[in-house]
DNA sequence: CTCGCATATTGACAACCTTCGATACATCAG
DNA sequence: CTGATGTATCGAAGGTTGTCAATATGCGAG
């Protein structure tokens, strides 16, 4: 077998490039669990409502829009919440549902398109 | 109690705001594929290296960066793969992997900052 | 072809995730 | 307080995921 390029190889093993570390355990574990939150179809197209939604959406609603029981969707909000994306205040019985402000650049730039 | 905010609802529900629908299944599901491949520390890792590297990086120098068993590196790898995110191409006995370029800018966006 | 090395696949198991029904909690109307 | 309604939590069932040891596959050396 022919060895690798040789402009990317300086006595090392024959497979090996200089590779630079990866991302520090922490920050990829905080980057996982964003990812994780997202990680459901359910869970994106709720927050593609409230992103879309400019203001804060009834949870009534939200559940409104899916074949889901209703503890179920309450269990994607939670889901959402503790992941930091989203949060809700109470009018009444009702709870309205919006995307964090400090959220919301990410969010929409990793639902945007690619 | 009162009612929502008036501004925001004209005749329907006391609780309700106008809402815009949801993402299509269709794409909150590619999404959602794509969210789920990055959404575990050690994946994201890996990515991370890709992604410092410029150059493909072979498999022997990921699988030393973490304290997993080479199969469980292995499975992972398979993981970006069949998302779309990562590819890689054999030089003799060994597998260079690397960011699929048509994905490299949105994994960039998304494992960016936020 | 046969051997040795790098990588991929398989099978098994524990942990976790999504879902549901049942139930609890919160809030308002009366 | 009592009842009705909206939302959250609990407990359990079933599927999925992350990990490993064992094994298979691909490739070059000899």
């Amino acid at each position: 077998m022919t060895k690798p390029t040789v402009e990317s190889i300086q006595e090392r093993a024959p497979c090996c490039t200089v590779t630079a570390p990866p991302l520090p355990e922490a920050a990829a574990g905080e980057r996982a669990r964003r990812f994780k939150a997202l990680a459901d179809p359910t869970r994106v197209q709720i927050v593609s409502v409230l992103l879309r939604n400019g203001d804060p959406v009834c949870v009534c609603d939200i559940t409104a829009l899916f074949p889901l029981g209703q503890p179920t969707v309450s269990y994607h909000l939670k889901v959402l919440r503790d992941a930091g994306l989203v949060d809700c205040h109470r009018r009444g019985p009702w709870c309205y549902y919006y995307v964090r402000p400090e959220a919301a650049g990410w969010v929409r730039a990793a639902l945007g398109s690619g």
